[in-house]
DNA sequence: CAATCAATGGATACCAAGGTCCAGATCATT
DNA sequence: AATGATCTGGACCTTGGTATCCATTGATTG
């Protein structure tokens, strides 16, 4: 449903959560415990740094860190840094698609667009999990997952 | 969000909702009407013709028609007949996530699966506006979020 | 039967997203 | 100042979804 880039930065964003705060990650960190490809992880985090959701620091020591508090960044603005504004628009690609002149999946798809709206708006990263974190075990797809 | 295909499989699915009983479409037709490319309709419409939720006719006068009332095929299956089934699983990956032994971000994906699955599910073809259908007026798609 | 209409399905091209690799730039530590 | 760790950013390859074309098959009409 999501794409594999977009799922990525959940689960990148929901390490960080999960680190004390003030901790950063390596991008090798991130990759080993989000099961991330490696050499993705940096042009995935780019954007995150550019969205200004992490704050990266260079060099020995360096790392990855939540830019601000984990209960002040929405869900939302995670799929905004990627291509959530593809939920916007007619399914139908009109140009005009409103209450008065709806598409025949108007009112259908307004009903689903609210409903997740409201969760990535209201959901915030202080929710995820803050427990343990298992090394992330692979099903199917394990193909040799980490490393 | 959803995959070009899956979307104009829904635009499909929606015009033929909105044809008189009995009335099958031709893929001309459709192709016209729904702004799907005309070329890419017969491979769009012969995976919904496997998945059993159109007949089609070949030959002189055939073309394509719900292969049940429209009050009868649920959101769901139209999605499942293409690649729904990756709103499934853990977001991390995990073989075994679930309530006792969750991923990070478990609980609040599992929010989201739910309401996005009791949408698919409970929403009938039928529910499509059934009034007149404009001609698709192609173009950037309108902000209006919302309403 | 012959002509015609329309779906079928294989082959292929195209393109964006996903993923890899590597040479730099940068910073902390020694 | 030298070293090693670490992010940066561009080039490049691969994959899969999208789109097109066309020869074939099946049904209808006259």
């Amino acid at each position: 449903m999501l794409p594999k880039t977009t799922e990525y930065a959940l689960r990148a964003m929901a390490w960080l959560a999960t680190q004390p705060p003030g901790t950063g990650s390596t991008s090798a960190q991130l990759a080993e415990h989000t099961s991330i490809p490696r050499h993705y992880v940096s042009k995935l985090m780019r954007r995150l740094v550019v969205a200004k959701l992490v704050v990266s620091q260079r060099g020995h020591g360096g790392g990855f860190l939540l830019a601000r508090p984990a209960d002040e960044i929405r869900f939302i603005e995670i799929l905004n840094a990627f291509d959530f504004p593809t939920l916007e628009g007619c399914l139908f690609g009109w140009a005009q698609c409103h209450h008065e002149s709806p598409c025949p999946l108007h009112a259908v798809w307004v009903d689903m667009r609210t409903t997740f709206t409201l969760w990535a708006e209201g959901t915030r990263l202080s929710q995820v999990a803050s427990g343990e974190v298992r090394q992330p075990r692979l099903g199917p797809p394990s193909a040799d997952p980490l490393k």
